[in-house]
DNA sequence: GTCTATACAGGGATAGAC
DNA sequence: GTCTATCCCTGTATAGAC
């Protein structure tokens, strides 16, 4: 039998089955979450759940993975929509960074399974976060730095590296919310969303801004 | 009796047993440590740890609470000696930044206790975790932030909010290792630590430059 | 009187059997 | 889908040792 999670079974029992596993694994984290509890909450049996999954390890990766490329994919549409055709940089900037915020962290359990992965980092094969990072941070690096360079090929940007000015910007404008709440554990204001991400974009265009920026 | 750490016992015994603690805890995390292994890591029975501290909850605080306490500590020690007297902005900056980052993730466990923290912060009470904010990562922002100030009144720095500055400060030099490696789960070479220290400081000093800083 | 060593009760987990 | 074998953990209890 696979028991990979890959052809085994009706697909739909497979679908409530990583939706519940992103669910308590997300409230509950790895060690804590138990089988019974994401059987209960799929509405299968435990023995289901294993005819599906190897084990209780492989669950919690294929649903870490899955979940991370549908957030990538997520990210990658909120980039064309507020970075394919800029016409008030900062604000597009500024814009961005709130709606990516608000993807990563909102209602879905992304920032919570996040929070998992870099929990169990340690106990992760390299193979396997390798994996997840390219995925899921690294593509969505990657995309962005495409806007980059086409941003700074109109003088609204300038960089000698591109990589650099995109992990800054993330830098800037991510890493304080995820900071602050805890990778999304804590709530946070909306406003103070906008206000760090206005304060991160203009320290962003102070040391990245182009010559035709104004 | 107190259990709760203070005043029972030997204290040489209660020294063994945090010392332990953080060993275990921040190798094994919160969830999968045992106080079992603490002990034994210790050198003690069981029982003692349990006479020390009224259970693993109290346990895990109080050794987290203490931690950061040092850490805070030789934090401000290492901003006195770096940021004190300044001559040369950029390169103390980018000192600053690589003996920080070595302070925080080198052999001493801080960054594995701080993983297991940030594991563990849905389960961790308001009050507790502000104490813990307050005692260790506040406290090194506040001291930086009275550096800051002097250096700016120099007029080597410019800005119109000192704790905006420090933030990105720290996040442009700090936390892109804290991600790269998982909060100091994963290996990071010197030389990349001292390059993105450098890249960090000088897209922070084109932000945040004074008049008189060339 | 504090510590060690060990055993044990009670609960809960995984994984698999029926 | 239920039931269970097996294991591990926390926290307590019961011995005796320095």
């Amino acid at each position: 039998m696979a028991a990979d999670g890959s052809g085994a079974g009706r697909p739909e029992k497979r679908r409530a089955i990583v939706r519940a596993a992103v669910t308590v694994f997300g409230r509950e984290g790895f060690a804590r979450a138990s089988m019974d509890a994401i059987a209960a909450e799929a509405g299968v049996s435990k023995r289901t759940v294993y005819n599906h999954f190897a084990d209780k390890e492989s669950l919690f990766l294929t649903v870490a993975l899955e979940n991370t490329v549908a957030l990538s994919e997520h990210l990658k549409d909120l980039a064309a929509e507020y970075l394919g055709d800029v016409t008030d940089l900062r604000q597009a900037l500024i814009d961005f960074a709130v709606v990516r915020v608000g993807a990563i962290f909102s209602a879905e359990e992304h920032g919570a399974l996040g929070r998992a992965i870099r929990a169990e980092v340690t106990k992760i094969s390299a193979d396997v976060l390798t994996a997840w990072l390219a995925a899921g941070p690294q593509a969505s690096h990657q995309d962005l730095a495409g806007y980059f360079e086409r941003i700074a090929s109109r003088g609204l940007l300038a960089f000698d590296d591109v990589d650099t000015a995109v992990e800054h910007y993330t830098l800037l404008t991510f890493h304080p919310v995820a900071d602050r709440s805890f990778w999304g554990a804590l709530p946070i204001s909306e406003e103070e969303i906008r206000r760090v991400a206005a304060s991160g974009v203009d320290a962003f265009l102070r040391s990245y801004g182009g010559p035709d920026l104004h």
